[in-house]
Parts: C-alpha cells; sequence; structure tokens
DNA sequence: GCACAGATTGCACAGCTGTGCAGTGACAGC
DNA sequence: GCTGTCACTGCACAGCTGTGCAATCTGTGC
C-alpha cells in the first residue's frame, strides 16, 4: 500500500479529463466553467475525497480564515462557556478556530503566542491571561488584528480593539447590593495575577465601600481558580465578624460559598453574604444560587465578532458590555 | 499607509543581504548556514517580526503541525477540563489545536467537519458528538489519522485509533455500589442521543442489577446535559420508592443530585443514592460531593497523545483506559 | 603557488492553489 | 460562407517555503 497522500486539484483534474485551472474554478463561486465540466468535476472530487486546500489557498489571498483563541484556563466555567458560544459564533461565519492554551507548562508563553501567526491567522483573540507586548508588536506588524477581552489597553498607538465589560460598574453594583443587604465588615477576593478588568472590579467596590464609611478587607493571592476562593473563605472567615465577600470571578466566589457552607458550617445568607461576577453557567445551578453580576455573554460574542468583521486597515475600537445584577439566593 | 501584509522570508533575505534560500537554512535545524549568516537573519527577522509561514512549509512537507479537535458541548465540565489538558499536551509536543464545535445551530455537521481536512490536518481528535462515516472516509482517503474517544468502532477496515473507558466496567461498579449501599429501586438515566460509551454504562449497570433480581427504571430523554438530570429527577421522583439513581455523565447526575436536594427536599444519601461517571473537577466540589466513576483524564490524555505520536501508516490499534470508583458522600 | 577538502551559498524546482490572459470552439447574423 | 461575439478552457505565473544540486569560497597541506 502505497503512503496515504493528501487529493489534490491535480488528480481530480486527471480523473475529470479537464486542467486543474478548471477544478479551482469549479470551487470559486461565479467563476466561469460550463455546468457540465462543474458536474464532471465534483463527481470526480467526491470519489477521490477532494478536498480544497485552505492552506495553499491561504497563500495565494492575503487574508486566512483562521482566528486564534487565546485563553488560560478552559476549565473555568466562564471561559468554558465564552469559548462554546463563540467558537459556534465563527464557524457560524465560515471562519476557523486556532487554540491556544496559555497554560501550557514550562514553555515561554510569548513563544507560543507568537507560534498562532506562523498559521497566518486573521485575528488574535484574547479571552484570559495577559498580553505581552511583543506579541502585540509581531501582530500589529503583520497586519493581525487583535481583540482583547477585558485586557488591559495596549501602549498607546497599537492597534487593537477592546471589549470591556464595564468593570466599575459592576464593582459598584456588587457593593450597593450588599450594603442594602446589612453588611458591616465585608472583604473581596481577588487573585494573585489580578488582570486590570478583575482589579477594576475590586477597586470600584472598594471605593463605594470607603464612601460608605465600611471597612474592606482585600484578599489578593493564589491562582485566578477555585481554590483560591476556597483558601480565602477559611482565611478570612477564621474569626468571625465578616458578614459580606465579593468574589472577583464567580469560579473565585463558588469557593468562598462553598467554604463558607459545607466546610464552615455557615448560613450563606444568614451569616454570610457572598456576590460574584460573570455570571457562569452553574452559578446558576440550585446548588449553589450564587447572587452575581453578570456581563452578558451574548453581548461579548457579538462584539467579538463585530470586532472581527471590521476590515484589517479600520481603526480600533473599544466596545463596552454592560452588566447587571442578577439576584439569587446568596444574598441577605 | 499601506495595507499590512505579513512578513516574508524574502523581506528577511532583502534586509540582511543573503539568499531567500539562508533565511529559511535559517530556521531549519541542522541545515548548512555560517554562524554569521545565520545571527545577521535572526537580527533581520527580528527587526522585521518575521514569523515562519507554517501553511506554506506544510504544503511543501506532508504532514502538517494541526490536530483537528472535535466536541460538541465544551461547556460540558468534562469536557472542558479535557480540552483544557490536551490542548496543553499537544502544544507541548509543538503541535496546534483546531477547534470544531458541532454545535454550531443550523449547519451542516458533516459538512463542518470535512472543513477540518481543508487545512491538512495530520490527526482528527472526537472528544464527543457521533461520527458520521462519511467523515471517516474522507479522512482515510486523506491520510489524516483520526482518534476516537469513546466512541463507537467505524465500519470494518476504516484506520481510526480508539481509545475506550471501560465503560462496561464503570456500569457494573455503579451498580455494585448501589446494591452495597441496600439500594432496591434504581433508575438509570442516558440522554436521547445516547452515544455507544453511554450505552454501554448504562447496559452494564442494568445487566447486573437483573441478575440482583432489583428493578431498574431507564430514562433516555432530552441532551446530554444537566437539564436532562434536572428533567429526570422531576420525573422519576414525582412518586415516592426510587432509592437510587445512576447518571450516565457526571453533569447528568449532577442535575439529578441538586435536584432531589435542593428543589424535592430530598436527602442524599438518606432518601436516595446518585452516583455518576466521568468525575468532572466540580463533581468535587463541596457543593457536589458526588460519588462517580473515575475516567483518568491523565490516562486519556496519555493515550491520546500516544495514538498521535503513532507514524500514519501505523495500523489502528485500541488503548484501554481504566476506570475506578471514586468514593464521596451522596451513596449510602 | 597549487590542488584538494570542506563549508557555504544560490539556483531552480516542487508542493497546491487562484487568476490574468490568450486561445479555442460554437453559434448567430448577414 | 464569413465574421464577430461569447462562453469556456488551459497556460503560465504568483504566493511562500524546503531542499537537491551545482557553484563558489575558505583554508590547509605540500
Amino acid at each position: 500500500m502505497t503512503k496515504p497522500r493528501f487529493v489534490s486539484a491535480a488528480d481530480v483534474a486527471r480523473l475529470a479529463g479537464v486542467s486543474r485551472s478548471a477544478v479551482s474554478r469549479a470551487y470559486t463561486p461565479g467563476a466561469a466553467v460550463s455546468e457540465a465540466a462543474r458536474k464532471r468535476i465534483h463527481a470526480a472530487a467526491e470519489e477521490l475525497g477532494y478536498r480544497v486546500n485552505r492552506l495553499a489557498r491561504t497563500l495565494h489571498q492575503d487574508r486566512s480564515d483562521l482566528v486564534g483563541l487565546v485563553g488560560g484556563n478552559f476549565s473555568n466555567p466562564y471561559i468554558a462557556a465564552q469559548l462554546d458560544a463563540l467558537s459556534c459564533a465563527l464557524q457560524g461565519r465560515g471562519l476557523q478556530c486556532l487554540l491556544m492554551n496559555t497554560a501550557t507548562a514550562g514553555a515561554d508563553v510569548s513563544e507560543h503566542l507568537a507560534r498562532l501567526l506562523d498559521y497566518r491567522v486573521r485575528n488574535v483573540v484574547l479571552l484570559s491571561g495577559a498580553a505581552p507586548d511583543d506579541l502585540i508588536r509581531l501582530c500589529a506588524q503583520n497586519g493581525a488584528r487583535m481583540v482583547l477581552i477585558n485586557r488591559p489597553p495596549p501602549p498607546e498607538g497599537t492597534q487593537a480593539d477592546l471589549i470591556l465589560a464595564d468593570s466599575a460598574r459592576g464593582g459598584r453594583l456588587a457593593a450597593e447590593r450588599l450594603i442594602a443587604a446589612g453588611c458591616r465588615r465585608v472583604a473581596v477576593v481577588v487573585s494573585g495575577s489580578r488582570t486590570t478588568a478583575k482589579k477594576a472590579r475590586a477597586e470600584a467596590f472598594c471605593a463605594v465601600m470607603a464612601a460608605r464609611g465600611v471597612a474592606v478587607t482585600t484578599w489578593a493571592d493564589g491562582a485566578n481558580a477555585y481554590v483560591t476562593g476556597v483558601e480565602a473563605a477559611r482565611s478570612l472567615l477564621a474569626q468571625p465578624g465578616l458578614d459580606g465577600i465579593f468574589g472577583v470571578t464567580d469560579e473565585i466566589a463558588l469557593g468562598v460559598l462553598n467554604t463558607a457552607r459545607h466546610e464552615l458550617g455557615l448560613s450563606v445568607p444568614g451569616d454570610l453574604s457572598v456576590i460574584g461576577f460573570d455570571d457562569a453557567p452553574i452559578s446558576e445551578w440550585s446548588s449553589h444560587g450564587l447572587t452575581t453580576i453578570r456581563q452578558s455573554l451574548d453581548a461579548l460574542t457579538a462584539a467579538t465578532l463585530e470586532a472581527i468583521d471590521r476590515p484589517a486597515e479600520a481603526p480600533p475600537t473599544r466596545f463596552a458590555v454592560p452588566v447587571e445584577l442578577v439576584e439569587r439566593t446568596t444574598v441577605a
């Protein structure tokens, strides 16, 4: 048996008895081919299992159909939902998703990110994780448009669309809700690797609390993950007094909530109110019922799509995604 | 401003004052280039932001670095964890992940899957969802190796590696555990879109129950998702009598568990025992503490990697992934 | 100074597609 | 029967890289 090879247009042309150009044209809408030839070519292609090589096509055109999706922890429930929604939407436009996990151990993240450009992606979408400056420069030099979701704005003058949920408003909403619940001693839990978006949530929260004369403890340590919430709860709730906790991420807030309820035996919202940020699908589950600040996934996805649809030479834009309070059962 | 273009090797060659071949060689390990030339080339590349075009490279070689990852619902916690682990592992080997979401609405799934071949992926890994026969044929014709994870074996003679968790053993373990807990009337919840793997889990479970003279109700309806578990619990537990439920997926089992506990006010494991299958990260959370059958993610990932590493002409193989019972707090 | 080995270098082609351009044939109009 | 039009068709090249092969250069031994 000969070693298997990808079927090329030349193979199809040979079988159909036409020139290779004809095959190419048969797959180009609006190109000049006779109906008879097109039929014969499609039949031959079907028989051989031919598919147009998009790599070669990309080589010839100057934009590819590839979009780079960059993220850190895909098992974070909100990121996973985002990935799910975004990949569906992109495919709906005929675009393909090249995944890049920045959590790959031991490797130079910057190098891995740059790898995306090796595939001539037309866009790079940053879902989570930091954007090294040299990556941004690389994208600009190669004409790949960047989309930053809830990331800090890049240095002056660089080409990147920003999609920003209203972190400040979200932080304020969370603070006001806790105050309305009667909380007098609260804490905010940020991860150690705090992105500007998360910092902004926490800062807005603290500002409101300060204005109302409520003392705030800030817990900023550990990865941006469930265990951080767990550890924060253990430490913060070691001695009594705290009556409200804001987790800057649903995942963190769920760690706090579960530890308070099931490990420390506290009643939520009786003894303690907990509020999160994101509105991940599992926050709604009856095992949690987490009150949280929703950043609409639909709006986020729509904005990303819009950013991607812009022509390469269009000036960078900033998209604002609204947030809203979702009342459930973890705040008094 | 001129429209941005990708930097090519010719641009670098011009700047460095060498031939284009030299640039190519400077990026090929072991190729003959003088140290001085290599340095000059790398400097020029750095200045321009050049990166080797892997699309063109793929064109020339006959294997690409692209692996197609196909899945249906990435927000399923186990699938998300799998995606996370697998993308890390693949990148660690210098491979890239092309994502394909089969849940894309309104489109022909088969067509979308075939799209993967347009990018000349060297492997197609099927994480979830069905594998249409024509996709398998297409892969074979184009020499792309397929890896099916917990999928039914393809028709005789087709080239595809199988990675199978021991579904039957898992189903038996679940049944025996429920029997040991003293359950006398049990149910198994399968989704409507039942894959063979999930069917096998359910069947093995039923077989053991039948042998022990325990009546089993089978609930097979709805998507493979959390809400299926919710609906199943509402329907199955409408009248009392049931004392054990096996969800063929953790996600389903969690739907059952939460509905029983928080909506129907049942005590688990007091009134009802619940057991799942997968061991997703969130099953361990103290809000759930789900007793389940673990299919080791590490083993799954390792087997996938091994399958991918095999040369294209190697005969297809079957990898068995062991399962084990993980005791937590939802079975008496 | 010369021959020779070894290290570099550049040319030219392969790999696969899209497309401008010229060429072929059919067919209508006279 | 001749000519102009029009729909196809195929050639040849561009787009970017890897690599065999021949050519060039460097240095060494005599």
